[in-house]
RNA sequence: GGCGGGGUAGCCAAGUGGUAAGGCUGGGCUCUGCAAAAGCCCCAUUCGUCGGUUCGAUUCCGACCCUCGCCUCCA
């Protein structure tokens, strides 16, 4: 069965149909961070969205080419380093910096690409667009020295996003002074230089300027994948205007059809309303993990929700997720004592009644995560029994760490190997194995206090004990 | 006004025209010196409201209510 997705163009579930369906290969292409500050959980929301597609389309064969852009050139960024008195380059660094350790704490599978906005060979390829866009009379320079997208000459202008411009009404935030544009949704392709501005500015054939947001998308996504995409991701909140002028600058520069699949995900809300800075709901990956919480939890968090639906983020939700997380390490641990790796033995293919094929086939399904980490847990409890029950054989065990692997392969929720034990807790815990073998429970009750107000935990087993780290 | 997402047990959340997955919490049991941890078991006559279609609707149709967004540079 080929993977289905819901395509933002069409509005529909729709089988995946590929450019180049004999080599598999499908280019992605999915909107990063504008690097102003650091990247928020929302943020990673979609990241994580984009990473759970990626994986999945991996373990289904296909050779994913995913590229993602920074954005390391806006308002915000100008703004930013301006305030600070430094350049744009030394203050967007520190944030990409931050961006990457961020990805890796959340396991975010590397993009093949990173290209940033400021790359020369990004500006050139937007001013080549831009020169085309207004030869071809789709852009026009106005009396303030910018260049704009005339939309009134791309018939397919608000296809994506269904909306006829007709009708649209401006909301309060559209600036009334842009009676430079001929038409006000026209937006920008090439900014002028101000003085505000500073250094940074690019000659061009219109003057000193810098690049419009939406262009930079358009260049480096055909730049790097070509006149034409398989699927192209973002938040939903890109999805106008942002990746509708995306479709008409590269349609009108290139004339073929930009993007076959496009995605969306839908928003994060905090606590039930929408995150936000004043609101004081506003989270970023690592202030959660300076709070404690790991990378993993944080992962799972937001990505135990389908994409297309709002999820609402809480500390509850994050403890349910730490909860849930411990039940497939302690699962995951069971079947490791029971069974080394084995990969001459295949991988289970039923267990029980349960077909383990439908964690897949349900991540088919538009990335069902939800039914795919019910076959996750139903397997858990399945096993478990039958390890209480002594019904598994070895290879059976086996074949299910097979089959656990494949799942981890997508999911990236295994556990770090075991963290060193510190000495003073060592110690601690060979005093209290000689008071247990003494018989003294005072001492063992004492020193099991003592061990975990140093943040670990005991399991008492049968004649050994184990620690576990807790925060 | 236009476009769109939601409303399923205490919380999170799948799902199907045929009688409700899964996770967390809670309760019970097992294990245990005690506890914790862990495992197993239990926990929605009911799916926002009201109508309609149907042998039968949470699932289809209609109306309504509530809620969260987007409508020019926020993923």
């Amino acid at each position: 069965m080929l993977p289905h997705f819901h395509n933002t163009l069409t509005r529909q579930t729709e089988p995946l149909t590929l450019l180049d369906p004999e080599q598999k290969k499908l280019r992605l292409y999915t909107c990063g961070p504008t690097v102003y500050d650091h990247a928020h959980i929302g943020n990673f929301r979609a990241y994580l969205f984009e990473d759970l597609l990626q994986r999945h389309l991996e373990s289904r064969g296909y050779d994913v080419e995913r590229i993602m852009n920074l954005t390391d050139v806006d308002d915000k960024t100008i703004r930013g380093a301006h305030a600070k008195g430094i350049s744009l380059d030394a203050y967007t660094r520190p944030y990409k910096d931050a961006f990457f350790a961020d990805c890796a704490a959340l396991r975010l599978r590397p993009a093949k690409a990173y290209p940033e906005a400021t790359d020369p060979k990004n500006i050139e390829r937007m001013i080549a667009m831009i020169t085309t866009l207004v030869e071809r009379q789709h852009a026009y320079q106005a009396e303030d020295g910018s260049v704009y997208f005339r939309i009134t000459s791309f018939a397919d202008y608000g296809k994506l996003a269904h909306v006829d411009l007709q009708e649209q009404r401006p909301s309060g935030r559209v600036q009334s002074d842009e009676y430079e544009k001929e038409q006000i949704a026209d937006f920008a392709l090439w900014k002028a230089w101000s003085p505000e501005d500073g250094d940074v500015r690019w000659e061009s054939p219109w003057g000193a300027g810098r690049p419009g947001w939406h262009i930079e998308c358009s260049a480096m996504a055909t730049r790097l994948l070509g006149d034409q995409i398989d699927i192209h991701c973002g938040g939903i909140d890109n999805l106008f205007p942002h990746h509708e002028a995306e479709i008409a600058q590269c349609e009108c520069v290139t004339g073929r059809s930009f993007v076959s699949l496009w995605m969306h995900c839908a928003h994060l809300m905090v606590d039930g309303s929408k995150m936000s800075k004043s609101a004081g709901n506003f989270y970023t990956a690592r202030q959660l993990m300076e709070r404690g919480w790991s990378g993993r939890e944080i992962r799972y968090t937001l990505l135990a929700v389908h994409y297309r639906i709002p999820l609402n983020f809480t500390m509850e939700g994050l403890e349910a997720s730490r909860q849930a997380i411990a039940r497939i390490d302690t699962w995951r641990e069971r079947l490791q004592e029971f069974a080394t790796v084995d990969t001459s033995v295949r991988p289970l293919e039923k267990l029980g009644s349960i077909d383990l094929e439908n964690f897949f086939n349900s991540l088919d399904n538009d990335l069902n995560i939800s039914a795919a980490l019910a076959v996750l847990f139903e397997v858990i409890r399945e096993s478990n029994r039958q390890l209480d029950a002594g019904t598994f054989s070895a290879d059976q065990v086996a074949g299910l760490r097979q089959w656990w692997q494949r799942v981890n392969s997508i999911l990236a929720l295994e556990q770090e190997p075991e963290e060193v034990i510190p000495e003073a807790v060592a110690t601690l815990l060979a005093a209290r194995q000689a008071a247990r073998d003494a018989k003294n429970w005072g001492d063992s009750d004492r020193l099991r206090d003592e061990i975990a107000s140093l943040g670990w935990q005991i399991k008492d087993t049968k004649g050994t004990q184990k620690v576990l780290r807790r925060f």
